[in-house]
DNA sequence: AGACATCCATAACATAAAGTTATGGAGTTA
DNA sequence: TAACTCCATAACTTTATGTTATGGATGTCT
């Protein structure tokens, strides 16, 4: 069988051209080299060298060998690299797949600040609804999974983060002089909300219920930017997660406190069986100190 | 360190999913293949199994490195198959310096029919002048070189061959009757020959003078295939290497044997202090066989 | 020529890696 | 609960890989 340190050692001294070097180089002593070198031969069964005049001399055949054993012998020292790197989480891969909604806010930066420093690190990203996210994640097809509305499922954990949500206007709206906006401030005034049986309609109309305020329903919407770039047009006002809000505030988007506080719900979720990465581990830690300053409470 | 085994046991683990298995594919017992795992668990400081009910099952990180490991061990195994490759002489390479006129008769086919049965060997063949083809055997860029005009080299060792020679004609020569042709029966009539200087030239006039008849020289050539060229179209007769002959023989070429008979010398040159792999001795030998048909005596 | 250094091979021995069998705990299945 | 599968650990053997000591062959420098 050809051992691997044969190798080592026949490389060794066909860069170095002699044995005695090749020992010092690879902190060895002059007769472990000798041995390697002719077992090497014996079980290839070729002659590697030439014995003259004291001297080895390599031969055709060594020299047709060492392409493919140098190559062979850097692919294995590529993995100990790799492995170090792995263990500084600097290389891995993570899949993650979230909501549309969040794939084209937060996401990208939070992604992009956690590869700045892992340069060997790829991510995919995909995006689907919440429903989808949540069978992936449970088919352990992707490794942390952004949803919201999440109702549990038997393969997936599952944390909660309260995101803080403001009341969105454009700076012509009469309300922008407000310093906290309320239901009944808003009362009777056109909205754009979250689409009915969405979870987060129900608390709005629900603070609304309770203010005795009455919520005019301009313009349905899915995404919260959606919701934004209305609100920012003057359509009307728009309460949306902070997070949507951050992007567009300072784009001519005014965002202020609403109250009472109405959190949005999102779901981290992994799949339940599958451990996780340190580079997971970390990324997550990433997330969620990224998710820090838009939480409630 | 990582060692070899251990990655061999990890991709065996991956393979079949289990230790035991594992264990079965590389030939050893269980526990071989459980302290191997562990123990370049331990090395790499990586988790890559989780041993949950009784079972393994691979880390984001396994399933991350297996592919470059999978690699690895593909390249080693690639040089055993090399090894063996070698030893029955279907790898290698080798490099022929020739002249240009044997370049382009019989050396192609000697190359062709040797690689054959010989797939992955493989062939550089590069044209020059005599003394060139010298310099570079010298310098041990080649492993064989074919010249004429060798005057020997501190650094070469070298063969000679004796070539037979043979009259070519066009059908409507007048001698294109006879059997034999001899110098006497081509006094006066014009004639192909190599360049002056030639050491063949010489052979050819002394002949000539020998035998009291007249060279009349009409085209001076320095390949014989050229030479055979312009017989075939009635220039003149020629007196060429029967190699040569042979290419164009049977297609509108007559050969008349010659005598005395001439021999052309042809040096096979190698390099003196490059021994000779077990692929190039085949060769040697190959390629003396084929010349065999051509050879004198 | 003789003294000296260099280079490689061999012998005798030490240590670490890699394998063995024996055993047992945890989980699954009948 | 008994039988079975799967993996881990312990104790031990064999093989790889290394060491130091030694010597022969070659080249170099007076």
């Amino acid at each position: 069988m050809i051992r691997l340190r044969q190798l080592e050692a026949f490389r060794a001294v066909m860069l170095t051209g002699g044995v005695t070097q090749a020992a010092h180089m690879l902190h060895i002593s002059q007769p472990a080299v000798s041995k390697l070198i002719s077992s090497l031969e014996q079980t290839m069964g070729i002659p590697l060298f030439e014995r003259r005049q004291g001297r080895l001399h390599p031969t055709h055949e060594a020299e047709f060998l060492i392409g493919e054993i140098d190559r062979a012998i850097a692919s294995l020292e590529h993995i100990a690299q790799l492995t170090e790197d792995i263990r500084n989480q600097k290389a891995g891969h993570l899949r993650i797949a979230c909501l549309p909604g969040f794939a084209t806010s937060l996401m990208p930066e939070v992604v992009a600040g956690f590869l700045a420093d892992r340069e060997k690190v790829t991510m995919s990203i995909q995006t689907r609804s919440s429903a989808r996210v949540r069978e992936w994640i449970a088919a352990q097809q992707y490794d942390i999974g952004v949803a919201d509305e999440f109702e549990g499922h038997r393969a997936v954990i599952h944390e909660s983060v309260n995101i803080r949500t403001v009341c969105a206007l454009s700076p012509q709206h009469p309300l922008a002089a407000q310093k906290v906006i309320r239901p009944e401030d808003l009362s009777g005034m056109p909205m754009i909300i979250q689409d009915r049986g969405n979870r987060f309609y129900h608390l709005v109309k629900q603070a609304f219920d309770d203010a005795g305020a009455i919520l005019v329903p301009r313009v349905e919407v899915r995404q919260f930017a959606t919701a934004c770039i209305l609100a920012k047009k003057g359509v009307g006002a728009a309460i949306v997660s902070s997070i949507d809000a951050a992007e567009y505030a300072g784009r001519g988007l005014i965002t202020r406190p609403f109250e009472p506080s109405l959190p949005f719900r999102l779901d981290l979720l992994y799949p339940k069986y599958h451990p996780r990465s340190l580079l997971l581990q970390e990324f997550i830690k990433y997330f969620r100190e990224s998710l820090q300053p838009f939480t409630l409470s």
